[in-house]
DNA sequence: GTCTATAGAGTGATAGAC
DNA sequence: GTCTATCACTCTATAGAC
């Protein structure tokens, strides 16, 4: 037979969606074995625990991705005012304008937060490290940068809830718009 | 035998609470079953719909819940300033700081948002009419009186995820505080 | 032969519908 | 309670690369 190798990693990008598309219950075998054309037998293979252990893999691949496209710029940007507005269109392009869910943000809702509780938490930490550190280098008081990332964080979450919920994308821009329009202004005293 | 009478309304909040730990899919109806304490032919007697009809049956209820305690009071407040301050208490309060999900929110992130989009839609564009309504009687600029709203409405969603994901009701508590300064600060310009 | 990737029948458990 | 469908998962078998 000629064999389509499929490298571990190659599935990644189709677990994700699915997992973002059904979530952790709703995203069956029956369902992954079809976005991935894998049988049951080729995902155990790649996957020995099962759906457990795709999903931390597809969350190790979200960590990268974020580190390497936005942790890592924030922290090593020489002019981190354009850091964090590069911060902001990237992410606007990964969620696609809210029509695409974060999946650590939806897994946090869920009823699997407790078993990927420290991947998640990580996740949302290096974030807000990342961008209080970019914060306090652009000028921000030192005392509330940290709460300043956690506020912008946590808004691009929301914007995407509420994108969704309204079915309308553009509130998601418009709420991008409003955070990075806000950082312009007053640093506040 | 002496019948413990039950009404379709004594079940909801029971059902609520299943709906926001379990989710759509992980609320099995054995689960339910469980949480009300009623057999799955009684549960089909007060819902022929099955779960999709528990859930749109919940959705009223919560609906219902913040048209009284919320968006009313936003409405005719005499003071709207004093009404958006006393709306931060009321969902700061409902949402346990975060430790309690907003259903609506997670449904909207979840397979199941289709499923019920108009319900999960029309409460967030409820609540945004509400507070744009008071933001704009408490001298906000008529223009971005409804950009204002969608921030609050998206970041006190954006802080449920942020302060379970990083297992910190504080960050909850301490947004919501940062939201409330805000609006006591400049009406912008 | 060994190793890796594959497929899918078959397992018991549990799902939602009635 | 009874139904059937589907669940996550196991196991055996197989094909080709070395």
């Amino acid at each position: 037979m000629a064999r389509a190798i499929a490298a571990r990693a190659d599935l990644l990008p189709a677990l994700a969606e699915t997992f973002r598309e059904h979530g952790y219950e709703g995203a069956s075998l029956s369902r992954i074995s079809q976005a991935t054309g894998l049988g049951k037998g080729s995902l155990y293979h790649f996957f020995p625990g099962g759906k457990a252990e795709m999903v931390e893999a597809v969350l190790a691949e979200i960590e990268a991705w974020f580190a390497t496209h936005v942790f890592e710029p924030l922290r090593e940007a020489g002019d981190p005012e354009a850091a964090i507005e590069a911060m902001f269109e990237t992410v606007t392009d990964y969620f696609r304008s809210g029509r695409r869910v974060c999946l650590v943000g939806a897994l946090s809702l869920s009823d699997a937060r407790d078993r990927f509780a420290e991947d998640l938490r990580r996740y949302f930490a290096l974030w807000v490290e990342a961008l209080a550190g970019a914060l306090s280098r652009a000028g921000h008081p030192e005392g509330t940068a940290t709460a300043r990332a956690e506020d912008i964080v946590g808004s691009i979450q929301g914007a995407v809830v509420l994108a969704r919920a309204l079915d309308r994308p553009e509130t998601y821009d418009r709420i991008m718009l409003s955070l990075r329009a806000r950082g312009r202004l007053s640093p506040s005293p």
